[in-house]
RNA sequence: GCCCAGAUGGUGAAAUUGGUAGACACGCUAGACUUAGGAUCUAGUGCCUUUGGCGUGGAGGUUCAAGUCCUCUUCUGGGCACCA
């Protein structure tokens, strides 16, 4: 009987649907599943052949959960707030949410033929009203929350008041846990809007071009920086890679230092410092100032001001991604004052450099040269003193970073180990009261405004210039029309151009919407109880399903959406809505399917000029992706260039000369796969040539889970062959005998691969398995009923719809998803025969390999057969024998 | 500059975690069946100067034994907020 894909695949898939055979119920007598899936962007690409590695892992190890017995919430949904469909809206007047639904049910469309098992009755699209009521209603509660330091959670801002009762309404800002603070932004003017660093290149913004300026501005933000502790800390109990943990707590940054305090000399100025060495306080020859540090102005002297305004006037332009990759440029520029060392009252020039931060710590440092690279570096550039203070290095030669060796030229901590040092010097700048010892994260709040139209509303009013929440019987506050997608004239965000942009006690509202991760930062909770009109998530449905057992996205997202998903939980859990503090108890990240970008190259001085790729040299020139689609060979097609985008209608091109013909050479490059750099690849074509079942399976077999990967469809052949073969056999006429001791090995061999996989995430190599398994079957021509139903529910998590046919066929009922997993049996898998010796080689030694569960006197009279036979010995004797654990001897010959 | 990950045949990759390197596939070669083959089946396929030798990016080291552990190094991918 010939497999025909399609038919059985829409069957299948239309009988989960009508049966809704992968609903999950809100309480049952199993045991609770939670497996999630980083919800997509739905862009206008559709999916990309990278996006369903991971869908599909984890709907195989959802059903086989399902298969163990437990009752298995497996949702999906839509992160649909997100700028390109405003970018697409500003370029064409199409309103983003239609855009959106287009875009989701292109998405959901193409979920469905891959026969994912999604209970899609608890679908949830973050820019849904219904949904984001519980964003805006988790801001309100965070604005009406403070950290309390002593609980180590956040409390109702009430209790604080009323303990405080001195606090006015601005103080309390300083306390609550969403607040309006002046925030430095990268201010795009032409375009009227606030752009990520990742959106400026060169001070210009990467669409259109435009320069770029840092400005102050009245921003939400959330108080991230309280929970750092709690962030860090979360991270031993939960089940993620070590990297990426890793990632983590180098994103959270703990340092455990001293806050020392310095005076300026000849002024009535003091300031505080942060440093992780205070045992090198003597060592300490200059400082440095943050070039946006609020000292600059208050040290700087009058006959230093000129430099030092030129020096922050170039510091402005070189915008903070510059100040980070310039790392061999040493800049800095003397303020002509001098802060006095609180320990032995010496004068230390302070300086401006560009290599220290304003956003973190104090934006000021003691230099010590002589034991830190970036202090050195700078000392050497300035001709400034490098004084030693930890024996063991050589000034000439570079700093000595080391925290170790013993202390010199500093006073009473002569003699001292490093260690012993630091302990002693925090001890003297709190009983000198010079400052204090000090933990400092370097994790920062997040900024939570962002000047766009395509996003969750903030449910904020103002009164007399004063934020105020609205109630919560007017959420969700719905996102307005506007007559375009743009800033106003003004320079207001798009919302300044809703009419009646007012409450009803006609008080402005917030014209600023949320970011991309508001919704994502809780939508797993809400995929629990997604209808709930009185509650995020209900307490009991909570207690129930608790948190989410195994979490698969890309590690992408380490230090973003998981970071802020975590802080977001955790406050939820403060306040008492939810029953766990940590969100997903194991992540596994997926590796990107890479894709092959294109590149053309733009004349800076020429925005409608693009030069070829081995001309680009010659020009200056900016780089653009382009559309893989429009370019062959690296050579692209002109007249689509045009046709691509809009605003290159009018492109003009300087071509290379190849094959006696004027072309358009792009660059390229092995990336990301992903819509913004137009390098995506569509998984239905696989789906129609191949079926969703062969697709699956090839993707898991493309390789590990977790590595990235270029994409290429070489090997689909040998998967699609693997399950002809399957289905040749199994749908034809089977033997109903007992299995032979032969089948059962390897039914049992099969059994026990897959089952291991399972649970280690290795679908590669279960793939492998149940090839061995069929290649192994028809070289003994085993037509065993049983041993090919076994092997089909084995099968069924990885290739659904030709398990559930099968299955049938077999005379069963349909249904294999509730079908008990099979368990393998040890005694059939073990080896009767010994076989030995395997190996020699030839000069010292030969291994001989023997069953698991020999003991050593079995092992050694193994080799004393060996010696007796002589037969691989080549005439030389047994010298040694070793017994290695488990199932191997050596023996020594010489 | 810093952090993380990786490097194994012509290709994607396995390797019980220190124990016969290259499972399983793709591709290729030969053959069978066939009007045909882009269907199916069978056999072969790491490399070389092939009675033998060499092989897991490179150089050392530990070990009876190294793809696996240690030191150094080169390259590739990803991330970054110079974190004092």
């Amino acid at each position: 009987m010939a497999y025909s894909t399609n038919e059985i695949e829409q069957k299948w898939q239309k009988f989960w649907s009508e049966n809704h055979t992968f609903k999950a119920e809100n309480n049952s007598e199993k045991p609770k599943y939670y497996v999630l899936d980083m919800f997509p962007y739905p862009s206008g690409a559709g999916l990309h052949v990278g996006h369903p590695l991971g869908y599909i892992a984890s709907d195989i190890y959802t059903r086989y959960k399902r298969h163990c017995g437990f009752n298995v919430l497996h949702p999906m949904g839509y992160d649909a707030f997100g700028l390109p469909a405003e970018q697409y809206a500003i370029e064409t007047g199409t309103h983003p949410a239609v855009t959106t639904d287009k875009n989701i049910q292109t998405y959901r469309k193409q979920l469905d033929i891959m026969g994912l098992s999604f209970d899609w009755s608890r679908e949830v699209k973050t820019c849904d009203p219904s949904y984001y009521k519980w964003t805006q209603w988790a801001f309100i509660e965070m604005f009406n929350s403070y950290y309390d330091s002593e609980k180590n959670c956040a409390r109702p801002i009430e209790e604080l008041k009323a303990k405080n009762p001195e606090l006015t309404e601005r103080d309390l800002d300083d306390y609550r846990i969403a607040y309006l603070a002046d925030t430095p932004v990268n201010w795009c003017p032409a375009l009227g809007t606030v752009l990520a660093n990742d959106e400026v290149k060169d001070g210009l913004s990467v669409r259109g071009g435009h320069p770029v300026e840092q400005k102050t501005m009245k921003q939400w933000n959330l108080r991230v920086s309280a929970y750092a502790k709690r962030l860090l800390d979360g991270l031993e109990n939960i089940d993620w890679s070590d990297s990426l943990k890793e990632m983590q707590r180098h994103w959270i940054g703990k340092s455990v230092g001293a806050e020392v305090k310095f005076k300026v000399k000849d002024k009535n100025v003091e300031f505080d410092i942060f440093t992780t060495r205070p045992d090198t306080i003597f060592g300490v020859t200059f400082m440095v100032l943050a070039p946006e540090s609020y000292l600059v102005d208050e040290v700087t002297t009058d006959s230093q001001k000129a430099d030092v305004e030129t020096y922050l006037e170039a510091t402005k332009k070189k915008g903070l991604r510059e100040r980070e990759a310039d790392q061999k440029n040493v800049s800095g520029v003397f303020t002509g004052s001098y802060a006095i060392n609180p320990f032995n009252n010496k004068e230390i020039p302070i300086w401006i450099g560009d290599y220290v931060l304003g956003g973190y710590g104090t934006g000021a440092i003691m230099a010590v040269p002589a034991h830190d690279s970036r202090d050195y570096a700078f000392a050497k550039h300035f001709d400034l003193a490098i004084i030693p203070v930890i024996d063991g290095g050589d000034i000439e030669q570079g700093s000595y970073d080391a925290k170790e060796g013993k202390m010199i030229n500093s006073d009473f901590l002569n003699g001292l180990e490093v260690k012993e040092a630091i302990e002693k010097t925090n001890s003297e700048v709190e009983t000198r009261g010079l400052g204090k010892k000090k933990t400092q994260y370097r994790l920062r709040d997040a900024i939570f405004s962002r000047q766009r139209y395509w996003g969750e509303p903030f449910p904020v009013y103002f009164k007399d210039g004063e934020p105020q929440m609205l109630a919560q019987d007017e959420l969700p506050l719905e996102l307005p029309e506007v007559d375009a997608f743009l800033p106003t004239e003004d320079g207001d965000p798009p919302l300044g151009r809703a009419k009646n942009w007012k409450t009803s006690g006609g008080d402005p509202l917030e014209l600023s919407t949320m970011p991309g991760f508001a919704g994502s930062s809780a939508y797993f909770l809400r995929y629990m109880d997604p209808n709930n009109n009185q509650a995020l998530v209900d307490k009991s449905v909570n207690a129930y399903w608790k948190n989410v057992d195994l979490y698969l996205g890309g590690s992408e997202h380490a230090t973003g959406h998981l970071i802020y998903a975590r802080f977001w939980n955790m406050f939820l859990f403060d306040r008492g809505y939810i029953c766990e503090e940590e969100p997903f108890q194991k992540l596994i990240n997926q590796g990107m399917i890479q894709g092959r970008s294109n590149f053309v190259y733009r004349l800076k001085s020429d925005l409608n000029t693009f030069v070829s790729h081995g001309l680009k040299d010659q020009y200056d020139v900016q780089e653009f992706h382009v559309d893989v689609n429009i370019v062959s060979n690296d050579q692209l097609d002109m007249e689509a260039f045009k046709a691509w985008r809009p605003d290159f209608k009018d492109a003009k091109f300087i071509t290379e000369q190849e094959g006696g013909q004027d072309v358009y050479k792009c660059g390229w490059a092995i990336e990301k796969m992903s819509k913004s750099k137009y390098n995506v690849v569509n998984p239905d074509d696989m789906v129609e040539k191949y079926g969703a079942d062969t697709f699956r399976l090839y993707e898991m077999f493309l390789g590990p889970i977790e590595q990235s990967k270029p994409w290429n469809t070489n090997g689909i052949e040998g998967v699609s062959r693997f399950l002809n073969k399957f289905w040749n056999t199994a749908s034809g006429e089977l033997e109903e005998s007992v299995p032979t001791k032969e089948e059962l090995k390897i039914l049992h061999t099969c059994i026990k691969k897959v089952s291991e996989d399972m649970e280690n995430f290795s679908f590669n190599t279960s793939v492998a398995a149940f090839m061995i398994a069929m290649n192994d079957l028809s070289k003994i021509k085993s037509k065993n009923k049983s041993v090919f139903e076994t092997l089909t529910v084995l099968l069924s998590p990885f290739a659904p719809h030709i398990a559930e046919e099968l299955w049938t066929l077999f005379g069963h009922q349909a249904g294999i998803s509730t079908v008990q997993w099979p368990s393998h049996n040890e005694e059939y898998l073990i080896e009767s025969s010994m076989d030995y010796p395997v190996s020699f080689n030839g000069k010292m030694r030969f291994t001989l390999n023997l069953p698991l569960d020999w003991n050593k006197d079995q092992l050694e009279k193994a080799a004393l057969e060996a010696e007796q036979s002589q037969k691989y010995l080549d005439g030389k004797n047994i010298k040694k024998v070793i017994v290695v654990p488990k199932k191997i001897i050596n023996i020594v010959v010489g």
